[in-house]
DNA sequence: ATAATAAATGACAACGTTGTCATAAAGGTG
DNA sequence: CACCTTTATGACAACGTTGTCATTTATTAT
């Protein structure tokens, strides 16, 4: 039926064991050896059997995303991200949708670990918030990175966004606009990006010598109905605040809803600024000014951290985060003085 | 260093063939025996390789799917879909990006099934737009299935929305409220789904007795933009339609940019209607009006005609449709004479 | 009770590759 | 030229499972 590396061997006149030995772009293999084995290769078609070569070398070729319940645009940009370089290195990606709140999908992905059904994970959060399956993974010195993880750690490799930064130049954006008080609608309290957009505000909010009033730090949770909640309750307070910088870009979609429903115009009575850049940020009325995190390239650069770390010698830095970038569009505008 | 067959058999004093008989649930083992090896296999903690497996039986136990440039947020439901119905049948998703385009990556997903590295295809669109694709897969007599196809043909399995009843409902729907000048941006031309919406408006317009303005009916392409294009035009009619009917939601966020950049009001003065219900209708701001497709159901449906299509002796219809339904929301109001 | 049939189990090879080790050829050194 | 080293290649087994076919055991019919 299909083609065996024999009939490849046979036809050129060599052994099994060169036309592998070529196959895998083994040193060692004459120039004039490997032409012919080549050769061989393109008449007869053949193609390598992935379970035989898998078995046989203990190599799967596959790297497994972990993820449960992420915002679809942010899974397929780093589904993307990955595939991306997965196909520059020769690896695929494989799917684990998984709740580790249940212990039982838990052991499942640990024995897809424990048996190297795949070689490594790319963990997105909410499933690094398990201790158990990052324990055992460091236990058995299974490697994995951390893409945007709940907390950073030096231990963990991991790849992330420039969050504080970020935030920090769209505060200072504001500023220069000619806000003062400014609303925060922060994100996720269990993750540690939603503290670093926090405090990148802070400090551009410091730096500029402006004291925030507490009311004005509202906790959120990245979510559209969290930001419409809590830009209701900001804007029905005697003096609201004439911009808002919410959690991320569903969050700021909550906050456009919000002031439509109070009547209040955006840009004109209310600067608003997401974070993130999914494509919601550009179909929004009026497009909205936002953060954003290049998931695409963290993503691949997730992938080629974890496969560095298969190759044995390099030692590559572990931890590394990717610049943001602001994008102004039209949620955005001068102070006016009501 | 792993827990092979031949391990289970010595621990339960069987052969490993009686094992395997246990693993892939085999008639004709005794109750007695299945258990001793049971047992063995939990003691143990015995996990069968699966590059093995497939190597020796031929089956890979894996179900591609193609697609390229497709909305994230569908993708994803697609994705969830197929892997929740996977899960059930044990077959895992694997991934492949392929712009048709380019004849190369074609052969290359080509090689994927004529190597049967996985045992059918889920195609989506604009990947079953290539006929030197689907003509081979045919030929090789390999098992697909279309996603919401381009062309609907009973020779292929597809599975797909009731595009043509949901736009009619919602056609009917604008109606009762009193809209007689509707407009209907219309998706991309090459995709029957775009048609078979744009009948089902023309329907309930004709069983209602109203001559459609052919200026009402404008050619977009699903995309946000197209319908920020259309609708500015639409709007600057001397007599412009009460109600738009987008291709989609993204075309519908495109109508509400181009209502508010001439300050028309929605839905007091225009009402939106759009289709798919991607979490982006729930964003918008009014809350968007659509008519959802259930796409994870249809994903689901797929996958289990394919996988049923993989069973000998099962002949089960192969040409689906998944009802649409209508969500309304705050996008839509009475007709209002201005 | 005996033969005929059906059900349960086992022995062994095979799937297609790569790892291990051995061997042959080529090159370098005193 | 003999000896050692390096480089290129090959023979063979092994990875862990399942397919094939043979064999044993249980069941039914006569």
């Amino acid at each position: 039926m299909s083609v065996t590396i024999n009939d490849v061997a046979e036809k050129a006149g060599v052994s099994m064991k060169t036309v592998s030995r070529v196959i895998n772009r083994e040193d060692s293999v004459t120039k004039e050896t490997s032409k012919k084995v080549l050769e061989a290769i393109d008449e007869l078609g053949y193609v390598p059997n992935l379970w035989a070569k898998r078995l046989r070398s203990g190599h799967s070729g596959m790297i497994a995303l972990l993820f449960y319940d992420a915002t679809p645009a942010y899974l397929m940009d780093v589904i993307n991200g990955l595939m991306d370089c997965g196909d520059h290195y020769h690896y695929t990606i494989n799917l684990h949708r998984i709740n580790v709140e249940d212990p039982k999908q838990v052991d499942r992905v640990l024995t897809v670990a424990e048996q190297k059904q795949v070689e490594g994970f790319i963990i997105t959060s909410p499933c690094d918030n398990s201790n158990k399956l990052i324990n055992r993974l460091h236990a058995i010195n299974f490697p994995f990175v951390e893409l945007t993880p709940r907390k950073r750690t030096p231990e963990n490799a991991w790849v992330a966004a420039t969050d504080e930064l970020g935030s920090y130049e769209a505060a200072r954006y504001l500023l220069a606009l000619g806000h003062r008080r400014i609303g925060f609608i922060q994100g996720n309290v269990e993750h540690q990006a939603s503290w670093d957009r926090l405090n990148g505000f802070k400090l551009a909010m410091k730096e500029a010598g402006i004291e925030i009033d507490n009311q004005f730090i509202r906790q959120g949770s990245w979510t559209f109905s969290s930001g419409l909640r809590e830009a209701r309750s900001l804007l029905a307070m005697p003096t609201p605040p004439s911009a808002i910088m919410a959690g991320n870009d569903q969050a700021a979609a909550g906050v456009f809803q919000a002031a439509w429903e109070l009547g209040v115009t955006c840009p004109e009575q209310l600067s608003v600024v997401g974070f993130d850049d999914v494509p919601l940020a550009r179909q929004l009325t009026p497009p909205l000014t936002t953060i954003k995190q290049h998931i695409f390239e963290i993503a691949k650069k997730a992938m080629s951290v974890l496969v560095e770390q298969l190759i044995p010698g390099t030692d590559e830095e572990i931890s590394i985060q990717i610049p943001t970038e602001l994008i102004i569009r039209n949620s955005t505008a001068k102070y006016n003085h009501v």
